[in-house]
DNA sequence: CGTAGTGA
DNA sequence: TCACTACGG
């Protein structure tokens, strides 16, 4: 998903590790969907069931979402959620192609299930879910319900998440993937769960998780690269949600070779890449990136949350222990009292 | 993923 | 104050 080869790029030696405490007095442009995806994955029994109310409608993502934007507030970290638009048609592509993944791994998973092979159905199972537009909708309930600013892209979520940090409404972008650098992001936090120990799948191991941030500058310098736009050419011949594969048979090293090299796509296009195959121009795929569809009149505005809006919704909609619920709902209060005290207060209603 | 319980 | 684990809906 995204441009996850651009990772392999960028060196540990500019992912500056931090604690959610040096997030404080922030506001961050939280692509939501990669949010909840992360929750659809991960939030599940063992077999991989995920949570879901009496109705069988799935409720992991409004859990995952409920109590980590309580951790955030509570650190006195201020989430916007940017949620998708429509996607562009050059996306129809990889659409259609993570569709036809998801519906294999159901298949798989079914029968592993079937086969009483919990464990290992529970890996597809992760692959076989995907946001319906009710999940989706639940989700902005939720957060409306709770205060939180929502702000609906026109398209592509990390491109409206960048627009929000460029224009200094936030601080950074948050998402595990990188594309909110390649649409201008100044700055990403990735790892933006709760600080602590997450066990290795398949391993008895434990790895410490922090929230990283990387500056899209830093990037720039340690990859010798001279602008955005070559960092974008750079992507595009490793593979971006526009042309997943990339150009076969060139990975991560060769290709920021190329691009430090010949400086442009251009250049490599009348060069060593003249018969590469796009299944689009690769120049409008850069356009793409420098000039995304956004939606210019989106509000930041932090309020009071709706306390039996949320109890309502939750505990009467969705199932949710009532005191589980009330206790959120408390700790939400408390966090909540911290935006006076904050250095924010030019950004509350 | 995150909470809440347990037992040291 | 940990580390570990069951469970949430």
């Amino acid at each position: 998903m995204g441009v996850t080869e651009l990772g392999k790029l960028i060196p540990d030696s500019i992912r500056k590790a931090v604690d959610f405490m040096q997030l404080s007095n922030r506001i961050i442009a939280m692509d939501a969907y990669n949010a909840l995806y992360q929750f659809l994955a991960s939030i599940r029994q063992p077999d991989g069931t995920p949570l879901m109310d009496t109705k069988g409608r799935i409720t992991s993502h409004l859990s995952g979402l409920l109590y980590r934007t309580i951790n955030f507030l509570e650190n006195r970290i201020w989430p916007v959620y940017v949620f998708d638009g429509k996607p562009p048609e050059e996306k129809t592509l990889e659409i259609v192609r993570r569709r036809r993944v998801r519906e294999e791994a159901m298949d798989k998973w079914v029968k592993l299930l079937e086969e009483g092979k919990r464990e290992e159905a529970r890996k597809y199972a992760q692959r076989a879910l995907f946001l319906t537009d009710d999940m989706v909708e639940d989700a902005k309930k939720l957060l409306v319900l709770m205060g939180i600013p929502v702000v609906q892209a026109m398209a592509d979520g990390e491109a409206q998440a960048a627009v929000i940090a460029k224009e200094g409404k936030a601080w950074a972008a948050g998402s595990q993937d990188y594309d909110s650098l390649l649409f201008g992001a100044p700055r990403l936090v990735r790892n933006l769960a709760i600080t602590g120990r997450r066990k290795l799948p398949n391993k008895d191991e434990y790895v410490e998780i922090r929230p990283e941030i990387i500056e899209l500058n830093e990037i720039l310098r340690a990859l010798k690269l001279k602008d955005r736009i070559q960092l974008i050419d750079l992507a595009v011949l490793l593979g971006t949600d526009l042309n997943p594969d990339g150009v076969p048979g060139i990975g991560p090293q060769r290709a920021l070779k190329l691009i430090q090299e010949f400086g442009s796509l251009e250049k490599l296009l009348q060069g060593p890449l003249k018969n590469a195959q796009f299944p689009m121009d690769p120049l409008k795929i850069r356009d793409y990136f420098l000039n995304p569809p956004y939606n210019p009149n989106y509000a930041i505005e932090f309020r009071q949350s709706d306390e039996r809006g949320i109890i309502e919704f939750l505990v009467h909609e969705h199932d949710f222990n009532e005191e589980r619920v009330r206790n959120a709902i408390e700790r939400l209060r408390k966090a909540m009292g911290k935006r006076r005290e904050s250095t924010l207060d030019s950004f509350f209603g």
